[in-house]
DNA sequence: AACTATTTATAAGA
DNA sequence: TTCTTATAAATAGTT
């Protein structure tokens, strides 16, 4: 600031940067200083130079430390204020979010309309006739879905059963050749997909056969034993 | 500092006050910042306004508790090496004192002599001369003293005697009349400050007068009983 | 907040 | 570090 303009940037030269530094220093606590006594002021100043060396401005009838307790509880309460009002914008935020959910809900119910423009409720009524639209197609794909299993279930079913009734007709023809050589997976065929019902075999006497109910019309296994579901 | 000089203190028009402040502080800031910049120093300054509002500066790339930290241990390391510095000056001055004192014993009884001018050796003598006269002025202050203190010893010693004796002669006249009424403190007139020797009286037959020697030239009691002093 | 006459700070040189 | 001095920057009082 004088014999020449400086630009305001590091000062490359060791002992220019030196002077300076003293210089402006002496500078900086002079106005400090002023500012006490003119304003009425506490002012703590603490330098420390690029070798490390620490120099300091205090105010008078003050110390160092006071004035940085000060500051530490200034911090502090800026800091919980933002919080605070932080939560309080985020609270507001959510009651909107909230606030306008319940208004959509009790138009699309029909419960409030009252305040409705004529062209927001063309819109409404498109939305949810769209939104009819959406889930009947859900819906058909769902019966679709639902009777394409079926229809796979009593083809499985019939395919069974056909082979029983030509395992059956062979064995009229070779009465040595009664064995299912894989009984596969019955009760996923039969739509029982956990496991289905217990099957145990009964020994009864001869006689009884007009009372029970054979679960399958015809026996696989040998004459004399009969199979039942047993219900858990 | 423009428009007219001011004075450097306190202003007292609120308004004015308050512009000043404003003002000079962003002043004030901005210097501390070209300082940052300039010389490549960490600058903390923290401002409390006469209305216990708070400002700062901190240059970039540091914090104000890490600046203040650092401010904390200087400050120890100062107090600690000036306490240091004044112990190590007092245990000189110590040590000074010391070797003072050991030379004029050492010159007082004669042992080191060698590095001693005339004329210190004069002032010496005259010294040790005066003392001497003071010592021996003492002296005789104290042989005075016992002097006078025995005189009194033997003059109480003396009417103890004579009122003994008188006592005797009056015992002759009246042998009902043998009794001294009062012991009074024999042991303290007679030079035994802490209760003296004990008297015991002994009993012994006759013809055995020759081999004992009585401590005192005349009984006071009945004639065939003789005192001792018996030392403890 | 902007202006500007002046004071003050200071860069460079000694 | 200190002094000097030409010049840049800060700012007191005004608008």
């Amino acid at each position: 600031m004088a014999r020449g303009k400086i630009q305001i940037k590091k000062i490359e030269n060791q002992t220019n940067r030196q002077v300076t530094y003293s210089k402006r220093r002496n500078g900086l606590f002079k106005k400090a200083h002023e500012l006490t006594v003119l304003c009425d002021a506490k002012i703590s100043i603490i330098v420390i130079s690029s070798t490390q060396k620490l120099h300091e401005y205090i105010s008078p009838a003050i110390t160092t430390k006071q004035i940085f307790d000060e500051y530490q509880k200034t911090v502090r309460a800026d800091l919980w204020s933002s919080h605070y009002e932080k939560m309080q914008e985020h609270l507001k935020k959510l009651k909107e979010i909230n606030r306008n959910l319940i208004k959509e809900i009790r138009q699309r119910t029909g419960e409030s309309m009252n305040d409705l423009e004529y062209e927001h409720m063309v819109n409404l009524i498109e939305d949810i006739d769209n939104s009819m639209k959406v889930i009947r197609e859900k819906k058909y794909k769902s019966i679709s879905s639902r009777i394409d299993t079926s229809r796979k279930k009593l083809r499985n079913v019939e395919d069974i059963h056909r082979g029983l009734a030509l395992q059956f007709d062979a064995r009229h023809e070779d009465p040595h050749y009664g064995l299912v050589e894989n009984e596969g997976d019955y009760n996923s065929m039969l739509g029982f997909p956990h496991g289905g019902p217990r099957i145990i075999a009964v020994r009864l006497p001869p006689g009884h056969h007009s009372h029970h109910h054979p679960s399958l019309h015809s026996g696989t296994g040998a004459s004399d034993l009969t199979t039942f579901a047993l219900l858990e």
